[in-house]
DNA sequence: TCCTTGTTTTGAACGCGTTCAATATTGGGA
DNA sequence: TCCCAATATTGAACGCGTTCAAAACAAGGA
């Protein structure tokens, strides 16, 4: 993965290698677009205050991020790497399906704390089909995948035995579970989000049961069903001429 | 019922009854917005423009909706009104829970069609938990009471069995799957959009059966679990201090 | 040294949603 | 009839995200 990938994208990409100087600019700007997004949520940050803060004019700001929105793209890339980085040690102990699966859950909700306000407003752009920002847009491949990389590990390092039709699926389900969680988390208003903390004991013996269960002779036709479902979700995130798959390659 | 529910909320209520010149201007935007909205999306569609087309000042659109957000309401409202009329009549003459099913949640994307882009653009502020338009906010809570309505009577006047437990929640469980299916159909971009038919059909069988074996002893605990879930899922949609439920009386 | 080519930076300007003080228009009571 | 409070209507102004032509700067080649 080329570091450029998505930190990086300058609004006009310079031909080759990006120079030292608009790197640092760059970085800037991204920091205390980062920070004052904590401290004042996204629609109390104006581009002219990250400029200001950011100790440069207007333009340069636009220079950089193509719009407002492409400041987000970097946060679900440092959200991402905040979450692997608290989760991904502790995986390392435990074969549990279930705690495993808690483990990941409750380290995203704590990791994302402090942009719980922001991520709420977040949504609402996202929610557009047509925003680069969508979670299932094309631009936010590269974290979707990494995610989804994140939860085949969850699965497959666990000592859980999952019917081969589900398990080929189950990563990209659970992410659209986590989704849901994430959904639930931003609507969230109780005090340091214990619901969502409840929701996720709930939801995750539930879920891991469901896989259990999914090994009955008597549910075979329903999963099969449900499976052959995600096909047709999947290929809504992708528009017809990409023939992309989510998440594929192990690490 | 009053007249004035949610269909006629200006800016600052007049003290008693609205005055017919009143009502008039208000009907004049916001035909004209509607209009618009189909025409041109929402974001193509600007206030002043709006304005200008119903031959008033901006002035004038701001003293009937308190914003540009405040007309989506009017137009869930007019959303649902359109659903309820398709499928009223047609619902009369079918006992077959499927089939019932089925004819609404095609009726639903049938009659939003003139509305497809639109309604993209507008999942993006409405999906904004603080926004007064999230599908989820006490604002929307009368369309929504009335959709959920629709639901439980396609329930009941088929010649499905129900677990009692699950008969309860199953209205508002309906209603959650009918939002998902228009998340689905705003982000299809198929011609016609196919794919979200094609969706209807397999997601109901499916929802259909999973109905049928949720009375299966085995799975008791399972959709007791899942049941009590929605309480969690509700108490989200209204804040602490209401005790309000969806959907409880029959018209 | 100066010119050249590409990168970086700037600030003014545009169109938008929204607010508001001021004005015009009602309609009912004296 | 005239007056007055409630209701309707107006347009200028504000702050925002965004665009863009122009200027400043960097670095090599002559």
């Amino acid at each position: 993965m080329s570091p450029s990938d998505v930190e990086a994208t300058p609004a006009r990409a310079p031909s080759k290698a990006p120079t030292r100087k608009g790197e640092n600019t760059r970085n800037q700007i991204l920091e205390t677009a980062l920070r004052l997004f904590r401290e004042r949520g996204y629609d109390g940050t104006t581009m002219r205050a990250v400029a200001e803060e950011a100790g440069v004019s207007l333009g340069s700001a636009y220079y950089y991020f193509r719009s407002k929105e492409h400041l987000i793209q970097a946060y679900y890339q440092r959200s991402h790497d905040e979450h692997l980085q608290d989760c991904s040690g502790r995986l390392g102990s435990e074969r549990d399906l279930e705690a495993r699966l808690l483990l990941v859950l409750r380290s995203k909700i704590d990791t994302s704390a402090p942009y719980h306000r922001f991520a709420g407003q977040l949504f609402r752009t996202a929610s557009d089909p047509d925003s680069p920002l969508s979670p299932f847009s094309e631009e936010s491949l590269p974290v979707r995948r990494q995610a989804t990389e994140l939860l085949q590990r969850v699965v497959e390092g666990s000592d859980a035995k999952v019917t081969p039709t589900l398990a080929q699926e189950l990563p990209g389900l659970l992410w659209l579970y986590l989704m849901g969680i994430i959904l639930f988390w931003v609507h969230d208003r109780s005090t340091e989000c214990v619901r969502t903390y409840r929701l996720i004991d709930r939801t995750t013996e539930l879920v891991v049961r469901v896989i259990g269960l999914a090994s009955m002779p008597l549910l075979r036709p329903l999963v099969k069903s449900a499976v052959v479902l995600t096909t047709e979700l999947r290929r809504l995130a992708t528009p017809d001429h990409l023939g992309e798959a989510l998440g594929e390659e192990a690490p």
